[in-house]
RNA sequence: CGCGGGGUGGAGCAGUCUGGUAGCUCGUUGGGCUCAUAACCCAAAGGUCGCAGGUUCAAAUCCUGCCCCCGCAACCA
């Protein structure tokens, strides 16, 4: 076995189903596992959930169940899940396991025991609101109320800290010895201005939670989930059990793989709760981008969650691995849609690595008896583009440019099609039949194919044993030594059969608007009901005219209007209402100006609960119609005075 | 002065760290081929690389200033 290399993803929160995000981050991965493996490395690959936590409690209760009756109907989804994705991780934890615990304990136990100042009782104090059991940010707080109109009152709760603040310099120190230790660059200069700043210590129990890791020697406490969850990365390893092996020797990690998001997570606290325990750090958290649809970031409570799960079904988990390697720039965010995975399916696959396979293998097969060539050639242009291709490839493996990874393999694809027109091997075999001028233009060709699906072994594994099997090469052998020239065997038996990508058809596919199954935002973890029906029109339900006149509807005059500043859209707007002034909020700055706006009549909703815009209180709301987020307001005759009613 | 990402041929993007003839996919136009999945090959049209200044023999790339777009500022990767 060659170097070590320890590998994890973060662990994925059990409070709903994986999205795209998760599947991403599994995928690199894994992609990354794979590749190391094949280079020859001792590879731990670490993937799991977070299962504790208070809308874990939260949400178990709403449907009258424990948390971890919730926590295990979600982990059998991930499981299916990581399954169907030919995931390879080596382990699987869960927080609520026992040798989690364990290692969580542990490690309180020495800190506690290395730096006894390190762990503390402190004070904290906020808005509570017992409503939401929880501490409501200063800003969102109004009136002794929430946003939501729940009360909230100033409370101090007596919380564990870490003393944080002592590794401010430590950790900087760090970063300055060890500038790869966040990847890419860019995060690591967030995470150093972050720090530069100066570190506060870090609440780490919690009293408001039951569901959690009890704190030890403060019955009343659960451990705070940030410090539950980062421990997962030694506790899988055996942390605080009586067996060490796996520990001592994969750790520390050699890459936590993580959302941009939670780097800070990864990068500040936890290397410092590792500093005070004496343990060694890990060698480098790495960063990804996120997936977003229509520019925005996908979110449950948007509820433009992306679950690929029909793409998945239809094509395959290959397919679907190749497009998210392929299209995302690694680092960046990138926009995900049903029409670019159909076009690279179609482009790449299709067309370019599935269409070569087949007629390279059906020439093979009708030329040379169902069998590779007899004759191998070792100096050749084909050759000579491998030599070129293979070393780009693996250069950008390295630096996680997995995009230009694949064009690398790629462009070796095109030189086999440009190869075989050249040679017009049809023609060879018409005017002299199965020669050895012929057998080596088909052995090199079959020959680099082999090397091209050896490149993208670690992206489409299941599809690449099945091409290597069709070629007549050995399907298991996708080592670093297979992708030097002259691998592949000759008078072996070549496999004619269906394409294996088979061309979609796009417009077909994606057919009506509906393109990717949105699922709503829901609070609960259901297996997500398979509702793949085209979103019927659903019928508005009517409503009396009883209903209708609780709504305050009034004619009301603008007299002043001011942008809000630093808002895009916000419009601050003084209007009379017939006895009293005033204040509206609207996001219709992006169409109107303050000037067109005073002195005009406009229509509002009189008796709107009030809401805080920006800190501005707004009460009110002023009627628009919206083409495509575009407001037109409602306009009326001039001489109607403010305040009339509207019906 | 809140933080971050971006602005490259019609569309979507790479290239920027490590300066040296501007690249990929899709689309368009013309030609070729028939082994292959209406696929593949060749050629062509199309870009002042957001703007302005600077450094340099040389700038999409480095420095300075500015403009525009998009996210985030809720324990969702």
């Amino acid at each position: 076995m060659g170097k070590k290399f320890y590998i994890t993803t973060a662990i994925h929160y059990v409070n709903d189903l994986p999205h795209i995000g998760h599947m991403y981050e599994n995928v690199v991965a894994d992609v990354i596992a794979r590749h190391h493996r094949r280079m020859g490395d001792d590879v731990w690959f670490l993937t799991g959930t977070d299962e504790h936590g208070q809308k874990i409690e939260r949400s178990a209760a709403k449907e009258g169940i424990e948390p971890i009756e919730l926590a295990d109907r979600v982990v059998a989804n991930h499981h299916e899940l990581w399954k169907k994705l030919e995931i390879s991780h080596d382990d699987f934890i869960r927080t609520t396991e026992a040798r989690h615990r364990v290692g969580v304990l542990e490690l309180i136990r020495r800190i506690q025991e290395r730096m006894p100042d390190d762990i503390y009782l402190g004070e904290h104090s906020g808005w509570y609101c017992q409503n939401e059991e929880t501490f409501i940010p200063e800003n969102q707080v109004k009136d002794n109320k929430d946003v939501d109109g729940h009360a909230v009152e100033w409370t101090t709760e007596k919380n564990l800290f870490f003393k944080l603040s002592r590794y401010t310099k430590p950790l900087l120190e760090h970063y300055r010895a060890n500038p790869g230790f966040v990847y890419p660059q860019t995060r690591l200069n967030e995470v150093m201005a972050f720090v530069e700043q100066g570190l506060k210590d870090l609440s780490i129990s919690r009293t408001s939670i039951k569901w959690g890791i009890p704190f030890p020697g403060h019955p009343d406490h659960v451990v705070y989930v940030w410090f539950d969850a980062l421990t997962n990365y030694i506790s899988a390893l055996g942390f605080g059990s009586g067996d060490h092996e796996k520990l001592d020797h994969y750790w520390p990690a050699d890459m936590h793989l993580v959302g941009k998001d939670i780097i800070r997570f990864h990068a500040v606290y936890w290397p410092a709760l590792l500093m005070a325990a004496g343990l060694p750090l890990p060698k480098q958290v790495v960063g990804h981008g996120w997936w977003l649809r229509d520019q925005q970031k996908i979110s449950k409570s948007l509820g433009n969650v992306v679950r690929p799960d029909n793409i998945i079904r239809d094509f395959g988990p290959d397919p679907f691995r190749y497009f998210v390697m392929r299209e995302m720039t690694f680092g960046q965010d990138q926009d995900y849609s049903d029409e670019a995975f159909l076009a690279r399916y179609n482009a790449d696959l299709a067309n370019d690595l599935g269409n070569t396979l087949s007629r390279a293998i059906k020439m093979s097969d009708s030329y040379f008896g169902g069998k590779t060539p007899p004759t191998p050639c070792d100096d050749n242009e084909l050759l000579r583009a491998s030599k070129h291709a293979v070393p780009e490839y693996l250069a950008a493996m390295d630096e996680f440019a997995f995009n230009r990874a694949l064009d690398a393999a790629w462009r070796l694809l095109v030189a086999i099609n440009g190869y075989i027109v050249s040679h017009e091997p049809w023609k060879m075999f018409k005017e002299s039949g199965a020669d050895e001028a012929l057998s080596r233009v088909i052995w090199n060709t079959l020959e680099a194919l082999r090397i091209v699906w050896v490149m993208v072994a670690p992206f489409m594994p299941a599809t690449t044993r099945e091409a290597l099997a069709r070629l007549g090469a050995d399907p298991e052998r996708i080592a670093a030594g297979d992708l030097e020239w002259g691998g592949l065997a000759n008078g072996v038996a070549v496999r004619v059969t269906d394409p294996i990508f088979p061309r979609a058809d796009a417009v077909q596919y994606i057919g009506g608007e509906k393109k990717v199954e949105q699922v709503p935002a829901q609070d609960n973890a259901a297996p997500a009901p398979q509702e793949t029906t085209q979103a019927a029109a659903p019928d508005m339900a009517k409503i009396s005219i009883d209903q209708f006149f609780q709504t305050d509807l009034r004619v009301a005059e603008v007299r002043a209007a001011e942008r809000v500043p630093k808002s895009k859209k916000l419009m601050k707007m003084t209007v009379f209402t017939g006895d009293e002034e005033r204040t509206i909020v609207a996001g219709i700055a992006t169409k109107y100006t303050p000037e067109e706006l005073v002195g005009r009549k406009i229509v509002i909703v009189a008796n709107l609960q009030p809401a805080k815009l920006m800190g501005i209180e707004s009460n009110g709301m002023i009627l628009a119609a919206s083409i495509d987020g575009e407001p037109s307001l409602l306009s009326i005759d001039p001489a109607v005075p403010a305040g009339t009613k509207v019906k």
